[in-house]
DNA sequence: CGTGCCAGGTGCCGT
DNA sequence: ACGGCACTTGGCACG
């Protein structure tokens, strides 16, 4: 097979193990993006432990050193490890290579043992500045109702934002027009049973802490249990349209409002 | 570049979209598994919004039509849908490329729009029938079962391990808080109903030796007919949880009771 | 199907 | 380091 036209990959094929060691060598070493299909085992130890039998799979070694193996089917991957763990190649026997990669704390190590290399692909000079923004999350939502509390209650001032309460964190502290103490929790789904579980113990909490307190969970839907164990608790309920939000929040953009650059700080990169 | 040599690989480069979307689009039907390496940006929109500036980026799809978009840093794909979603490529302009996967339920689309493809790659007839597991095995689990009895019952005492009744030997006997005696038999998988049998004769045996004594079978798991025959016979069963042992295991392996660095006992070179 | 629950969860941010 | 918390979480078991 000839290839011409190849731009920032090398490719290496073979049965010649020492060859195809080098060539993944020189590219851990030069940090390059590593891909690696053909038949391996992989073995696993550390917080858990798992042996994977013998079968073909795609592994990719990326630039900071993190190690997927990938099955030809599947989201997830099978095995894996981060960025942080050391890695090592060696050629074990005629066609044999051994992938090792060391993760210091906590102790890990995953070993991919290749019994047949189909395919070594190398990216170089791979680049990758392209910004990554998600829109729509909890964090947006909570952006909103931060600028504009009324979309939660009428008369509703919000004091402080991630308020800590003993060793737990919730959304809003927040007090009514009656300027009675509020606990505020915003999920951007809908909300199951945990959620209300979880804004009950902020408010026992609180509680403990002599506050008079009332809890408002804030979501784009409940489940039936979920709505039921809030009104035994006396937990009100906020039902919000994330269109409607979205719309508030383009309307808030083309006014020019500056302080909106927060939306865009774009907290998940990668 | 001359390639040879290559198994169950397929590989398409150069700038012609038209060739490599046929290329793509054949692998999709075929499902094949499909990487692509090139430049790109990435729109998703769906239970959240992203949008993914232009990079280089790495494209699996697999088997199961999963789609996965790698930067080259980072454990998380950036982008991603899962096997459930449709998938349709189309050439867009000269060079350019756009695979697209819509998800059903929830309605969701992921829009990958190359600029520039440095290689597809294509595996076909990859077979990957290794079975996975993720495990603690007898052994182990025994050692921490005799350090740490409470794990099985409140107030046990291990009176020996690998106790011997006629012919047979029993994991643990040991003695209840009412000093009552027990046998344990320790499984590290799922325990049937021959695990079950098995515990049950050496109950039987011991009886016939007039030790009063009752069973308890720890496993990680039972199934239906296990479960019923144990309950018929008035054996106990505990279902230990893996990742509480797991977590047992990692302390005794830092507290250096038994260093698995034989594990890793060859010197690696790099 | 939805709902609940676990994961080697991972990642982020806080003390 | 450890702890709380969100995640396009995904995945499986279960009513």
């Amino acid at each position: 097979m000839v290839v011409d036209d190849l731009k920032k990959i090398d490719i290496a094929t073979g049965s010649e193990a020492d060859k195809l060691a080098a060539t993944i060598k020189n590219a851990l070493d030069k940090k390059h993006l590593l891909v690696i299909i053909g038949r391996c085992s992989v073995d696993y130890e550390g917080r858990g432990k798992s042996r994977l039998e013998s079968g073909d799979r795609i592994v990719i070694v990326k630039q900071d050193g993190s190690v997927l193996v990938h099955r030809p089917v599947g989201f997830a991957p099978v095995n894996w490890q981060p960025g942080s763990a050391r890695i090592t190649i060696r050629v074990t026997g005629g066609r044999g290579l051994e992938l090792v990669s060391v993760r210091a704390s906590p102790r890990e190590i995953l070993r991919v043992v290749f019994e047949d290399v189909y395919i070594v692909i190398v990216g170089f000079g791979l680049s990758d500045a392209g910004e990554f923004t998600m829109y729509v999350d909890e964090e947006e939502l909570k952006n909103i109702i931060e600028k504009e509390p009324s979309l939660v209650e009428e008369g509703l001032r919000i004091v402080e934002r991630e308020y800590r309460i003993g060793d737990f964190y919730v959304d809003f502290y927040a007090k009514d027009k009656m300027n009675n103490d509020v606990l505020i929790e915003v999920k951007d789904e809908k909300a199951g049973v945990g959620s209300v579980v979880q804004l009950y113990k902020y408010l026992l909490e609180a509680q403990r802490r002599n506050m008079k307190v009332r809890g408002i969970l804030v979501s784009v839907g409940f489940s039936r249990e979920a709505a039921m164990l809030a009104e035994k608790l006396g937990i009100k309920r906020v039902e919000i349209n994330p269109k409607e939000i979205y719309a508030k929040y383009i309307e808030e953009k083309r006014t020019g409002e500056k302080s909106l650059e927060r939306f865009f700080s774009g907290k998940n990169d990668n």
